[in-house]
DNA sequence: GAATGTGAAGGTTTTCACAGCA
DNA sequence: TGCTGTGAAAACCTTCACATTC
């Protein structure tokens, strides 16, 4: 929860980067570090320290003039901000070749997001188990979702028909999806909707591979 | 090729936006629209035309007053600038959750990236076929990734290895690698490196749930 | 009339630089 | 002395608004 300070706007960059030190924190813990400076945190994601320092000002005073940041406590706090010391009900829809990956996706679960049930429209996989996790059918969707308490909806279906899916998603009364179909999807203003592009960067390279002198960028 | 506006510098977001407007044109291509606004442009990605415009306009004239974008054109066009109008040869390494959820991938090969041969560690992998490539041994990376006349390398590995396997990769000569792996990879200044960082949306979307009003955000 | 292309304005994000504190 | 926290400056990116062209 942001204290005083959610007056000021946070952009969406400086989340994302706390998710950054957020990894490279869980790392130091490991390490056994007690303490660790804006220019060690800058250093290890390729930031600058006074980005790092004014990030982290924005959610309090974490650090200690003349020694740093304490590493478990920092971590700690980052966690709190960003929801990762708790656990997420997660629902993945579609169980094709992106969905069975995100099953296995180790770091979803060690953050917390825990996929509790899969839809599919698949008669063949619906009942089954796909790795432990039961496969339901994409018409009980609203139902199974009130009943497994989900609060967030990974999509992972075709292109063509992910706008339906949404719709009933948000019918269901879910208001935070992760979209990885290639399309821009319509949801309600009070509905949070993130998209995750696999081919984006690759385009990136392609376009940088032509027309860039040489490497290199975060 | 950037012709003569190579000069002005060129943002990130406006490569990441002409993916999303190559997308959209695909899809008017399709609907046989004959030309396209930058109203309606942006409105399909929910962007502002001034933006649409303002990013054509880095790569030349691609618009006829009062008329708006040759679909087909500009299709080309953009295709051009990010290299979608041709292969490129793709390397593999890690043929896990992730790596076989990559091979499947349809957009990749639709948009000209062709994974020529995969790597693994995993004897039992190496030397049979997954989905119809080599799997080959990442002992051999150097001489395979050259016989390939592999351009692009995408590393799908525990990130308690990339580093050694990206090493590698680059000591072979290539200066474009795309990570999986979550974790901040060390190349040389000539290496184009980009991350593909799956969890970082998802705690968007945690943070969101926890700090924000009302949702929406692209 | 309709819609582009683009300087100028406005807004946001990053970096600088230093005061303040352990 | 070392490193944070933060206003101010600089850099960057987006939007405005309009002259221009079809």
């Amino acid at each position: 929860m942001i204290s005083e300070s959610s007056k000021r706007k946070i952009s969406e960059s400086t989340i994302h980067r706390l998710s950054l030190y957020y990894r490279v924190l869980s790392v130091l813990e490991k390490e056994n570090k007690e303490t660790v400076s804006s220019k060690e945190l800058a250093k290890r994601e390729k930031l600058t320290p006074a980005q790092v320092r004014k990030d982290l000002s924005f959610f309090g005073s974490f650090g200690t003039r003349g020694l740093g940041y304490p590493v478990m406590e920092l971590k700690r706090q980052i966690g709190d901000i960003l929801g990762l010391n708790r656990t997420w009900n997660v629902a993945l829809i579609g169980v094709g070749n992106i969905g069975s990956a995100l099953v296995g996706y180790k770091e979803f679960q060690r953050q917390g997001f825990q996929i509790r049930i899969i839809f599919d429209n698949d008669q063949r996989k619906i009942g089954s188990n796909h790795k432990g996790i039961q496969v339901a059918d994409i018409g009980n969707l609203e139902k199974e979702l009130k009943e497994s308490k989900i609060e967030i909806v990974v999509i992972a279906v075709p292109a063509t028909v992910a706008q339906y899916i949404v719709d009933d998603v948000v019918k269901a009364g879910i208001k935070a999806i992760l979209n990885f179909a290639p399309v821009n999807l319509k949801v309600p203003e009070d509905v949070f909707l993130r998209n995750e592009n696999m081919s984006m960067e690759l385009e990136y390279l392609s376009f940088a591979l032509i027309n860039l002198q040489n490497g290199k960028r975060a």
